[in-house]
DNA sequence: CTGTTAGCGCCTTCAG
DNA sequence: CTGAAGGCGCTAACAG
C-alpha cells in the first residue's frame, strides 16, 4: 500500500511526531534525527496524505481563485499572478496550491465553488471580475462569503463591488475567526470617464457605447464613467448610443453593426474591453470605414494584444498583475489588509491610434 | 463549531452512517427517512468536510490540470474546456473541482505540482503544453507520473508527446490499481508541414522560422514539419533561417527583426504561435514592410483574436476546446481511452490575408 | 529535544 | 433498510 507518517517514523527509528516536525519545520528538532528523517523520507517516496493532515490541523493549503472566463487573458493575467505569489509564498504556511475555478459568469456556479472550496476548508478564496447585480444572488453570495470566513477562510475580492466587503457587518454575523473579507477594486469608473472625456476632447460628439453583459456590477461602473464624462460636457445621450454585449470579439462586432445602424454618423465608439474593441474595429472595416479616420475606436484593460493591433489601440489600462499579486499576498496574509479592508486601484488612460481627432 | 455529520444525525434523529448514506447516495435509504436528514442538512447549513471524508474513502474529488502558462489563451481555452466538462460531470463521482496550476513552462514547478496533487490524493491530473526534452527531467517526470497512476490517480496527457505515455511499460512499474497513462496529441509536425508547404506553393523560397523555446517537445514537432516541408521541395535551410524564442508578442519581434538582419531578402515568415506572429508583422511594419504584399506571415494554433487580426492570420487551427473537453471525460472516467492510450488530433491549415504569393 | 496519547470527521464493514 | 464500531493518516497537547 501507500506509505504512511508511521512507516517512515520505523525506518528513521523514530516517532510519529519527529517526522511530522520535521516535515512541517514549525518545531526544534535535533540536526541528525532530522538527517535520519529526510533520509527515510527519501528512500520511501513518502508523500504526506494531505486530506489526513487536513483534517487534523484543521486547515489546508489550498487557495481558490474564482474567475468569469478563464480564457480570457484579463483573468489569465490576474490568476497568473496570484498563483506566483502563493508559489513564491514559503514564509508563513508554506506552499499553497492555487485553485483556479472557472464559473463562467454564473451566480450558481459561483456559490457551488464556494462550497466546493469551503468543504475543501481552503485556506483562502479570491474572488475576481464582476460580479452579478441580481439582488438575490448578491444575497446569497453574502451569505456564502460570510459562511467561509466564519470558518476561517481568508476572503479576498479582486475588480468586484465595494457593497459585498461590507456585506458582513450588515448581515450581523460577525465572523468569529478569520480576518473580515478585503477588497481590491479598479477604478473602472473613473478609467471610463477620462477615456470618453478624451474623446469629447478630441472633438467627438456622436459616440457609441458598446456596453458589457448587462446586470453586471463592472458593466455598470464602466457604463456610469462614461455617462458622467458626457453629462459633464453637456452632451446629449440618448439610451440609443448604448448596446450590451459579452467581452468577446463577436459581440464587438455585433454591436458596432447595431449601433452603425441605429446612427450612421457616430464617430467614435468605446467599448466594453479591448478585445470588443477589435470586434467593433473589424465591423468597421467591413463597412468600409476606417480607424480611427472615419471611427475613432476605444477599449478597455490594456491587455498585451492591445498595443500590437492595427491600429493600436486606445485604451484604459488596469493593474491586473500588481492586483494578482497584491491579492495572492493578502489571501496569504502576507500584506495587511488596507484601511477599511478596501484599496481602490488606478485606472490609467493610454491613448494610441485607433483614435484621433474628428475629422468633420 | 462548524457542523459535522454527528450533529447533522442527531438532528434528524438517525445515526451517523444514514447521513453519509444519503449525502453519497450509494446505497438504499428510506425516502422518509432521506427527507428528513435532506432538511436537517439545510437548516444547519451542514458543508461537508473534505478531507476527512478524503481521507476516510481514500479519494478525494480534485483533478489537476497542469498548463505552462495560464494567461495564454492557448492554455485557456484548454483548461477552460476541461473545466465545463468536469462540472457537467454529475455522473459518477460527482461534481469535480478542477485545479488549474500554472507551471510557468518550469519543469521543477511541474514536479512540484504534481507532488501536491499527489498529496491532495487527486482523482485524476491533466497535463497539457509541450515539455522540456531534458532527459533528466523526462526521467523524473514520467517516475512522477508513474507514482501518481500507482496511487490510483488518473492521468492524461494533452498536447503532449507520445513517448511520455509509454514510459510506464518501460521502467517496468505496472501501476497496480488505476488506468496507466493516456495522451492526447496534436499533429504538430503535420501542421507545421501543410504550412510550409502552402507558402512554397505560393512560390516562397526564403521563409524565416521563429520557433518556440529551445528544448521543447512542441517546437521541435513543428520545427521538424517545417524542415520536412523543406527537404521535400529540396529547399535549401540554413540554420541562420531559424530564431528561437517563446510564444509572446516581444519574442516574435525580436525574433522578426534578427531573421531580417540575416537575411534581408525573405520574403516568409512562419511564427511559433499566433502571438509571436502578430509581432512578427509589428516589426516588419516598423521597418516599412507590409504584410503580406512584401513579407508572408503565418501564424500557429489559431487563437480567436487571429481571424480579427489586420491582415487576418493565416495559421494552424489546433482543435483546443475539443481536445480539453475529451481530456476532461478521459480523467473522469466517462470516456474510453483510445486503442493504444494515444489519439492523434488533427490540425487544419486555415488560409488567410497574411500570406499571398510571392512577389518577386 | 522526543515519545505518548488522543482525537480530527467521515466511510465502511458487520450485525441487526 | 439502519445502527454500531473501528480505523483512515496525521497533528497537537502533554509528559518526559
Amino acid at each position: 500500500m501507500t506509505v504512511t507518517l508511521a512507516d517512515v517514523a520505523a525506518r528513521a527509528g523514530v516517532s510519529a511526531a519527529t517526522v511530522s516536525r520535521v516535515l512541517n519545520g514549525n518545531y526544534p528538532v535535533a540536526a541528525g534525527t532530522r538527517g535520519r528523517v529526510l533520509r527515510a523520507v527519501e528512500e520511501l517516496e513518502y508523500v504526506v496524505n494531505g486530506p489526513a493532515s487536513a483534517l487534523a490541523a484543521a486547515s489546508s493549503d489550498l487557495v481558490g481563485i474564482l474567475v468569469n472566463d478563464i480564457a480570457d487573458p484579463f483573468f489569465g493575467i490576474l490568476a497568473g499572478a496570484v498563483q506566483t505569489e502563493l508559489s513564491g509564498a514559503s514564509g508563513p504556511g508554506g506552499e499553497k496550491l492555487a485553485v483556479v475555478c472557472n464559473t463562467g459568469g454564473s451566480p450558481e456556479r459561483e456559490l457551488t465553488y464556494l462550497t466546493l472550496l469551503q468543504r475543501q476548508r481552503a485556506a483562502g478564496v479570491v474572488l475576481t471580475g464582476s460580479a452579478s447585480e441580481d439582488p438575490a444572488h448578491a444575497r446569497a453570495l453574502a451569505a456564502g462569503l460570510v459562511r467561509l470566513s466564519g470558518a476561517g477562510t481568508r476572503v479576498v475580492l479582486c475588480g468586484r463591488p465595494v457593497q459585498e466587503a461590507g456585506a458582513e457587518p450588515e448581515s450581523g454575523v460577525e465572523p468569529k475567526s478569520g480576518a473580515p473579507l478585503t477588497a481590491l477594486a479598479f477604478d473602472n469608473r473613473g478609467g471610463a470617464q477620462r477615456l470618453t472625456g478624451h474623446l469629447i476632447a478630441l472633438g467627438h460628439r456622436r459616440i457609441g457605447c458598446v456596453a458589457g453583459p448587462a446586470g453586471r456590477t463592472t458593466t455598470a461602473e464602466r457604463l456610469a464613467g462614461h455617462r458622467a464624462a458626457l453629462a459633464e460636457h453637456g452632451i446629449e445621450d440618448p439610451p440609443r448610443r448604448v448596446v450590451h454585449g459579452a467581452y468577446d470579439r463577436g459581440s464587438g462586432y455585433d454591436a458596432a453593426v447595431e449601433l452603425l445602424r441605429r446612427d450612421s454618423e457616430l464617430t467614435a465608439v468605446v467599448a466594453a474591453n479591448d478585445t470588443a474593441a477589435l470586434g467593433v474595429c473589424a465591423a468597421l472595416r467591413d463597412r468600409g470605414l476606417r480607424v480611427p479616420e472615419d471611427v475613432s475606436v476605444a477599449g478597455f484593460d490594456d491587455l498585451p494584444f492591445s498595443a500590437d493591433a492595427a491600429p493600436a489601440l486606445t485604451t484604459v489600462r488596469l493593474p491586473l498583475a500588481e492586483a494578482g499579486a497584491r491579492a495572492g499576498r493578502l489571501v496569504t496574509g502576507r500584506e495587511e489588509r488596507p484601511p477599511g479592508g478596501l484599496a481602490t486601484l488606478p485606472a490609467e488612460l493610454m491613448v494610441r491610434g485607433s483614435t484621433s481627432v474628428r475629422y468633420p
